[in-house]
DNA sequence: GTGTCGTGTCATCAT
DNA sequence: TGATGATGACACGAC
């Protein structure tokens, strides 16, 4: 391009960290009374803020404000039912989007955020947290992934806690939800992002929501299953723009994804989305490069799950973001005057390479934890078995031949990283170190499967390369990524015959790896659904005794109203033939022939009093006369009978 | 001997 | 265009 018409181009700079700077800044300023401008009081206890900031967040405020000429020193008394328990996390959350809650507050800031109108937080939070806290049936639900998981969910589901880092929650079990998350929800089907840790040890997670959205057949993958069990719908109508988490409960601890499937998944090729416009094409590479230990955790479960599909795209996603970071661009690409070009979003690439890596990654990492809470969120499809500790006999094997570290049997991740690292660095000469580029990306989560090669296949792999004397080991054959796979050939000379074998060995071990993949997908869509039969079973079970509760207290009432109707017949002297229509047209009815009754009553009281009276006139006694015969022949024409009353109350069964 | 299950492999399609 | 992943279909061995 030369120098005139980069002249005339036009350049966009956009930065996502500046709005979370505003929003930090701000929170310094509140917490030094600086700038505020709005008082707000709750049972009493004051609270300095700004009106900006409030009105942004909440209806309520919004219109307080709006409505208030002079917004400075404005003192906003806040509805009897907001307390200040509930109000002081809303207000930290408006300030930094993150709310702080636990179990025994959260309806109370719940209540409080229902009544202010906080914005993004009443679905996009509590739909999705309450019933995962309050939930009656979760028990049920944690029998049915009982039954229906068998053992691999519940052994991996262990693990699993067992490998949360505790950091992500804090000495007072306090939980954090960053709503931000879910705001990623609106546009990307998807689950809820995080769960406190205390309800991680969850329930069968295909059983779904209340909204009976089923996570694990969200996902394209799945949509022959979808389709096969008529269920085929749409992400978007399902989660909707509005509508952020559906819910928290999950169902099947051994699907992941099926839980989560969408909701990591999703959420994180969301991440990955952005981050991949500025992948070149050796991203495998670079995700080989990313995926350490040391950016998503040191034990990350997800990342230890060898057969989690979802888990490892998570994690890749979130390397592919951090990779993204690292990459030097302080600006992004050009606009040309007519047709605009690619615009970059960058929070990574406006501020410097470090400080944008710290942002993001944290960010991303934070996503990543929360993720990891959530019982399910370990997408997956996979993985039953877990951590390859549990579950097939392969797995076993894997460990045994992969350990390096007895005692990192709690870290699978870590094995199978370190496993493999060792072994390439023993194959490569020390090219192929932990961490360096080396490390094949897809050792993080599921395809750690890919190191399951031991047996016969593998055997008779091992034996082929014996036979035509390459200088690979089966292993490095196949899991290096394509590029580093490519670069190694380069660099063995090959005849071709060699090159026959090896391609031939990786394909067939990818392939193998990719059938168990597939294999256990089908086996978590199975338990989903069976999971999800139950919960239908039991809903339908719970609505039918809530329908004979109904009609027993339609039969209850019934009785006092026919109670009351003949007490209102006698006391109008009128028989119920006498009436006709619906019941609440003789209801009525007799209401006004009780009132005319009254007044008749009071009208002779007044005759009676001015009997004696002149003043009481013949013509009064006439018009009292007439009401009371109007009245009667009324009353004449009703035909129904009771039992045609009655049935009408009743009404269709 | 037969059925079931787990697994590997191939072919095909999509990305 | 080649690599890769997903998946249906088939074959095979173990139980």
């Amino acid at each position: 391009m030369s120098m005139k018409s980069l002249k005339s181009s036009k350049f966009t700079f956009q930065s996502s960290v500046h709005s979370s700077h505003v929003l930090q800044c701000l929170n310094e300023q509140r917490k030094k009374d600086l700038l505020c401008d709005v008082t707000v009081v709750a049972e009493n206890q004051s609270f300095r803020a700004h009106c900006a900031v409030l009105a942004s967040c909440s209806v309520f405020f919004s219109a307080r404000v709006s409505n208030h000429t002079t917004p400075q020193g404005l003192v906003i008394n806040l509805p009897d039912e907001v307390t200040a328990e509930g109000f002081e996390p809303l207000l930290e959350f408006a300030y930094t989007s993150k709310l702080i809650f636990t179990k025994e507050n959260v309806l109370e800031i719940r209540n409080c955020a229902s009544v202010l109108g906080f914005k993004n937080l009443d679905k996009a939070c509590f739909d999705f947290l309450l019933p995962k806290f309050f939930d009656s049936s979760r028990s049920a639900s944690t029998v049915q992934r009982k039954q229906c998981c068998k053992t691999k969910c519940c052994r991996s589901r262990d693990t699993e806690l067992n490998l949360i880092n505790k950091e992500d929650v804090n000495d007072k079990g306090k939980s954090l939800l960053q709503p931000s998350q879910f705001q990623f929800k609106e546009k990307e089907p998807s689950c809820p992002p995080s769960v406190p840790i205390e309800d991680a040890p969850g329930s069968c997670h295909n059983v779904q929501s209340e909204n009976n959205i089923d996570y694990s057949l969200l996902c394209p993958k799945y949509r022959k299953f979808q389709i096969a069990c008529g269920k085929e719908r749409s992400c978007l109508d399902v989660c909707g723009l509005e509508t952020a988490p559906v819910s928290l409960e999950k169902t099947d601890d051994n699907c992941p994804l099926a839980c989560f499937p969408c909701s990591s998944n999703e959420y994180i090729k969301e991440i990955s989305k952005c981050s991949k416009t500025s992948l070149n094409e050796d991203e495998d590479s670079q995700l080989s490069k990313c995926c350490a230990p040391s950016i998503c955790g040191p034990c990350s479960p997800c990342m230890g799950q060898p057969l989690l599909q979802g888990c490892s795209e998570s994690t890749q996603s979130i390397c592919v973001s951090e990779v993204s970071a690292k990459q030097e661009m302080p600006f992004c690409s050009e606009m040309n005057d007519a047709e605009s070009t690619v615009r970059c979003k960058s929070d990574i690439e406006t501020c410097s390479p470090d400080q944008s890596n710290t942002l993001r990654s944290r960010e991303e990492i934070e996503v990543a934890r929360q993720l990891m809470f959530w019982p399910d969120s370990c997408p997956t499809q996979g993985s039953p078995s877990g951590f390859g500790l549990v579950g097939k006999p392969s797995n076993f094997k894997c460990l045994k031949s992969w350990h390096l570290d007895p005692n990192a049997v709690e870290c699978p991740f870590l094995q199978d990283f370190g496993a493999v690292g060792a072994q390439l660095h023993d194959g490569e000469g020390g090219s192929m170190s932990q961490g360096s580029p080396y490390v094949p990306s897809n050792q993080s989560g599921e395809d750690s499967d890919s190191f399951d090669t031991e047996g016969d296949s593998e055997s008779y792999s091992s034996e082929r390369v014996c036979e035509i004397g390459l200088p690979l080991s089966v292993q490095q054959i196949v899991s290096l990524s394509r590029n580093d796979f490519q670069q190694m050939l380069k660099q063995q000379c090959l005849t071709r015959e060699q090159l026959e074998v090896v391609h031939d060995i990786r394909r067939r071990s990818k392939n193998r790896i990719a059938a168990r993949r597939c294999r256990k997908r089908k086996l978590d869509c199975i338990h989903n659904l069976e999971c999800e039969i139950e919960k239908l079973r039991s809903e339908r079970e719970k609505l039918t005794a809530e329908r004979m509760q109904l009609n027993q207290m339609k039969g209850k009432v019934w009785q006092s109203y026919s109670g009351l109707y003949e007490r209102v017949c006698a006391e109008a002297a009128l028989r119920p033939e006498q009436l006709q229509g619906t019941n609440e047209e003789n209801i009525m009815q007799l209401v006004c022939c009780k009132k005319t009754s009254d007044a008749l009553r009071q009208d002779c009281g007044h005759a009676a009093n001015h009997k004696t009276s002149k003043t009481f006139s013949a013509r009064r006694v006439s018009r009292i006369s007439e009401r009371h015969t109007s009245l009667r022949v009324t009353h004449s024409h009703s035909e129904v009978s009771l039992t045609e009353i009655m049935t009408t109350w009743t009404g269709p069964k």
